[in-house]
DNA sequence: GTATCCATATATCAACCCGATATAGCGGGG
DNA sequence: CCCCGCTATATCGGGTTGATATATGGATAC
């Protein structure tokens, strides 16, 4: 989702590459860093596909070393708001790219955002259902870092979700939309362990 | 790191692909899902390294389905070790890396634990003087959301922090191990920012 | 019995991303 | 003056993912 990211930048203003990574590796707090084996090629081809123009590649007049500043287009500006809003594979990268997503939560509208939050502490309910089933089945058996490495799992679930209800809070207060009723998902946490037989 | 992984499993009894597949999500408790993707070159390739064989490629007598079960060698279990202490480049991936660590801390000494256990620490104390200074710059700047990402990003190390705090405690009462006194690394936050001129 | 479905088991693929590295221009300090 | 460090772009290899293809065996339904 490094796409998302350049589009969101470019979006404020014009930009080159090396200015993008500084930007983004501090809206993030140093969080996520962009390689930069990722930024170039990525560039190169939203320019490909229209979504960015590439404006005076050659120093102009005086002096300035090389530079390729890139413009977001109509286009870019669409394919944007498509990837902000592009149902989530959850997983195990899946935390950064929410990240990257919430920097950018403030061209959404009130609804979709409240939305999107609710759909990812969703995702992280049901992670922490898997993780405290498979508690319960290591229980004393495995050992103890493997225990230690569950409750971490647990506690690091734990804090995400509060954070999040936190901001869900927020934004509802805020805004005086309040909570759906049904399309409830079910937790499902596929608790099948220690029942092989070799 | 992957091969730490299958190594490490591979320690405890032979296994075929698709049980390690199932035997380290089940470790993880889900954390981590390791893809076929990954799997199966990389149990090709340590095959051709000399760190594992493979037995019995065909069924043997009766019947049962084509497996192939792979056991560990001389050379892969002194390759685990070197695995499982080699130090550690620390970054946004790095935090699975070190849960896949954990799970094969039980054939360390109790002095390398804690001296793994501390640099890690450590690495997350950087890394959150790095968000606080990120926090202190940001103030009222930056939208909402920045704000609120920079936070759960402080809310998530702090539990990390604590996480292993206790478990270093416990790791020292159990042995008896004191707190060494100097090697202190610095926190060197590199808190350049907003002071680009554009 | 047999048709069907699901879990087992291995394998490959494109796409993505990271880390390291190479290259230059330019500015400042010793 | 020379070297170091920051800016700026670019490329490469390698690891990881997610999707998909393929068989086979066991269970269940009919």
């Amino acid at each position: 989702m490094i796409e998302l990211a350049i589009l969101g930048l470019l979006k404020d203003h014009p930009m080159h590459g090396y200015q993008l990574s500084r930007e983004l590796t501090d809206q993030l707090g140093g969080l996520w860093k962009v390689s930069y084996g990722s930024l170039y090629p990525t560039l190169r081809r939203l320019e490909r596909q229209g979504a960015v123009e590439a404006t005076s590649g050659t120093p102009g007049t005086g002096g300035g070393r090389r530079k390729t500043v890139y413009r977001i287009t109509e286009h870019g500006e669409a394919l944007f708001l498509q990837l902000l809003e592009e149902p989530i594979h959850d997983g195990a990268a899946e935390d950064a790219r929410f990240r990257v997503r919430l920097v950018f939560f403030r061209y959404l509208p009130p609804e979709t955002r409240i939305r999107l939050l609710d759909r990812r502490r969703q995702g992280l309910q049901d992670r922490l259902a898997g993780v405290k089933a498979a508690i319960r089945s290591a229980a004393d058996a495995d050992d103890e870092y493997t225990r230690a490495l569950m409750e971490h799992g647990r506690a690091a679930t734990e804090t995400d979700i509060a954070w999040l209800t936190g901001l869900i809070q927020h934004e509802r207060t805020r805004y005086g939309i309040t909570a759906p009723q049904g399309d409830r998902r079910r937790a499902q946490a596929t608790l099948r362990r220690k029942e092989r037989t070799a």
